[in-house]
DNA sequence: ACTCGTACCACAAACGTTTTCATACTCCCG
DNA sequence: CGGGAGTATGAAAACGTTTGTGGTACGAGT
C-alpha cells in the first residue's frame, strides 16, 4: 500500500491540488474517465494513488441520493436453512459494489417490522426473507424503498420463491407408495407464508390419494419444536409425518428414538429444506430439497434490477423452472 | 404512521418551514432539546412527526464524520459456531443505534483482507472474528479504524477470546480417566489462531499425563473435513480423537460409523464449540463448550467503548473469568 | 484574418445536516 | 433607567462529493 497517509484521509481537494487541477477534474477522471485528457488522467490517477485517495461514501451518498448498500432481513441466522441464502445474496452483491446489511428478527414479526423500518434510512433496497409481517406492512415499506420478497409470493411486491409443488407431489407419492394412509403435518409458525404453502399443497396432494392428513402444531421451527411435536405425533396415531422443516423433523426423530419408537420402522419422517445437517445425521433424513442458492441469486438480481433500472413497472416474473423443489429420499422413510 | 408523505422524504428545511422556525432550531430540538424553548420544541416535534421526518443519514455522516455502522467479518456464516456470535454482536449494537454490516470470507484469508479494506470506507469500526490474516495486515487495518479481534488474541490490537485451558484440561483428564493413552488431534486451518491454541493446549496437557498425541490434518473445518479425517484416524491407530471443532467431530463420527467402527465403543470422539447440533445427533457429542455469546458481547462492548470514548489508549483487558471453556460430556466418549 | 466547433477544464451550486457565532429579547440588579 | 447576564433563535459556514454551465485555447474552414 504505497500510500503516504498522515492519519487523516485524503480528500478530493488534496489530490486536485497535488495534480494541479480542480476537484471536478478529479471527480471526472474517476467517474467518467473518457471526459478528461489522457495525460491529465494519468497524472490525476497517479496522485490519487499516491495519496491513497478513497472517495468519502457519505459525501457521495448525499449528492447522489443513494447509499450503495442493501438490507437483508432473515428470521434466524442460526437456522441453517438461511445460511446459504445469506451467502448467496452477499456473493451476488459483492460484485456490484453494494454492501449488505444483515439483520435477524429472531422469528418475531414485530422485530421484523422495526428492523425493516430502520433499514429504510440506511439502504437503497431491501430483501425480506420469509417475512412474517402482514401484506399491508410489506406494501407500506415497499412504498418507501425497493423491496423484494424471498420465500413468499405477492402480487403487489416483486417476489420470488421456489415451487413447492413438485417436491411435495413426490413426497406424498413416495409416502403413499410405502403404504401410509394416515399422516401428520407438523406445522410451522402460523404467520409464515411458506408454512401455509406447504400445508395446503400437502393437504391437496394427500386428499387426491386418499391419505388422511392431520395437522399438528404450530411448533417453533427449531429442533426443540420437533421435540415437542413428537409426543403429540404418538398420540395422533399416524404412521408418517411431514415436518415443516428439517430442524423440526430432526427433533421429532430424536425424541421418537428417545421414547423407543423406531424411525422409519414404526414412523416415517419427511423433512423440508434439505439443510446440510439432514444428510449428516443417522439415519439421514428424507426431505424435500429447496434450491436456496437459486432463490437467493434470483432475489438479489431482482433487487439490483430495480435499483439500477429506473422503471418500477415490470411485474414480478413467474418462478423460474430451476426453482422447483424435489424429494431427496434417504433413510427416515420406510414401508408401514 | 400518520405521516402525510408525498413520495419525497421530508427534509429538515420542510419541517422548519412548517413550524415557522429555522433549520438550526429543528436540529437542536432533535439533538439538544434542552436548548430550545418548551413551546417551540413541542411545535417542532409535532411538525416533524406530521411530516414523518427522518434525518438523512448521509448528511449526518458527512458533517459528523461517522457512519453509525460497524462491520463484522466472519469466516463462514454457515458454520453454526458463528451464528450465536453474529446474533450476539447484532443484538448488542441494535440498542446503540449502530447498524452492522456482515461479511463472510468463505474461510479465505485473501477475501478477508479485501472485505476488511472495503469496510474501512463504510463503517466506523470493525470486528474481526477468527481472522486468518497476518498480524501485520491486522495492524495495518487497525491503523485506519477501530478494530477488535474476536477469537484471537493480540498484544497490539484490542482482542477477546475464550480461555481454552479449562475445557481442554477437563477433556484430557476425562479421556485419560477412560484409559486412553494414544490420541489424535484433527487440526483445523493452518492459519487459524484458535487451531494453534487448541493444538498447543492439547499437546501440553497430554504430555503432562503421558498421553501420546498424534496431530493429523489440517482438515477444512466442516463436516466433510471430518469425513476425510476418519480414514486417516483409522490408519493412525488411536483410541480417541480430539477434533478441531464439532463439525469435524460429527464428520469423523459419521464416517467411522459408515466404516463399521463403533463410537465410542472402539474410538472416542471429542468435539469443540458445542454447537446446537452437537446435542442433537445420536449419540450426542462430547465436546468442549465455548461461551460464544459472552465473547460476542465482550467484543461488541470493546468496540463500542473505542467508538465513543475518544482515547485509543486503554490496553485490552484480560479475558474475563466467565469466558472459560468447559467440557460437556455426552455419549461419544467411553472407556477403551 | 475571422468565425466556428471541439476538446478540455474550472467555477460554483447543490445535496441535508450540525454547529459556531452573532443577535435580539427578557429579566434582574444596581 | 441603564447595563449585564442569560436565554432563545437565526444566519452562515462547513462536511466532501458530483455535475451543469461556461470559458479558454486551439485547429480548421471560409
Amino acid at each position: 500500500m504505497g500510500a503516504s497517509e498522515d492519519g487523516a484521509r485524503a480528500t478530493i481537494r488534496a489530490v486536485a491540488a497535488l495534480a494541479g487541477v480542480s476537484p471536478s477534474t478529479v471527480s471526472r477522471t474517476l467517474n467518467n474517465p473518457e471526459l478528461v485528457n489522457a495525460e491529465t488522467r494519468r497524472r490525476v490517477l497517479e496522485c490519487a494513488e499516491r495519496l491513497g485517495y478513497q472517495p468519502n461514501r457519505a459525501a457521495q451518498s448525499l449528492v447522489l441520493g443513494r447509499t450503495m448498500s442493501v438490507g437483508l432481513i432473515v428470521p434466524d441466522i442460526a437456522n441453517p436453512f438461511f445460511a446459504p441464502f445469506i451467502k448467496g445474496v452477499e456473493a451476488y452483491f459483492r460484485q456490484t459494489g453494494y454492501a449488505v446489511f444483515l439483520a435477524d428478527t429472531d422469528e418475531d414479526g414485530a422485530t421484523e417490522v422495526r428492523l425493516a423500518e430502520a433499514m429504510v434510512e440506511r439502504a437503497d433496497g431491501l430483501i425480506l426473507c420469509s417475512p412474517r409481517m402482514s401484506g399491508m406492512r410489506v406494501r407500506s415499506i415497499a412504498a418507501k424503498l425497493p423491496v423484494v420478497l424471498a420465500h413468499r409470493l405477492s402480487r403487489t411486491v416483486p417476489s420470488i420463491s421456489m415451487d413447492v409443488q413438485p417436491g411435495i407431489e413426490q413426497a406424498v407419492t413416495h409416502i403413499h407408495a410405502l403404504g401410509h394412509r394416515r399422516c401428520a403435518y407438523l406445522s410451522g409458525p402460523r404467520d409464515s407464508w411458506s408454512n401455509r404453502q406447504r400445508r395446503k399443497a400437502l393437504h391437496d396432494r394427500c386428499a387426491e390419494r386418499g391419505i388422511e392428513l392431520v395437522v399438528l402444531g404450530p411448533y417453533e421451527p427449531r429442533f426443540t419444536g420437533g421435540y415437542r411435536a413428537a409426543d403429540e405425533v404418538l398420540a395422533a396415531d399416524v404412521t408418517a409425518v411431514f415436518a415443516y422443516n428439517d430442524l423440526v423433523a430432526l427433533g421429532v426423530r430424536s425424541r421418537l428414538e428417545g421414547r423407543g419408537v423406531r424411525v422409519p420402522g414404526e414412523i416415517s419422517v419427511v423433512g423440508f429444506d434439505d439443510i446440510p445437517m439432514a444428510s449428516m445425521t443417522s439415519p439421514p433424513l428424507t426431505t424435500v430439497a429447496v434450491p436456496v442458492p437459486a432463490v437467493a441469486r434470483g432475489a438479489a438480481a431482482m433487487l439490483l434490477a430495480r435499483l439500477v433500472g429506473g422503471a418500477p413497472g415490470a411485474p414480478p416474473p413467474p418462478p423460474a423452472p430451476e426453482l422447483a423443489t424435489r424429494l431427496v429420499i434417504r433413510s427416515t422413510t420406510g414401508p408401514t
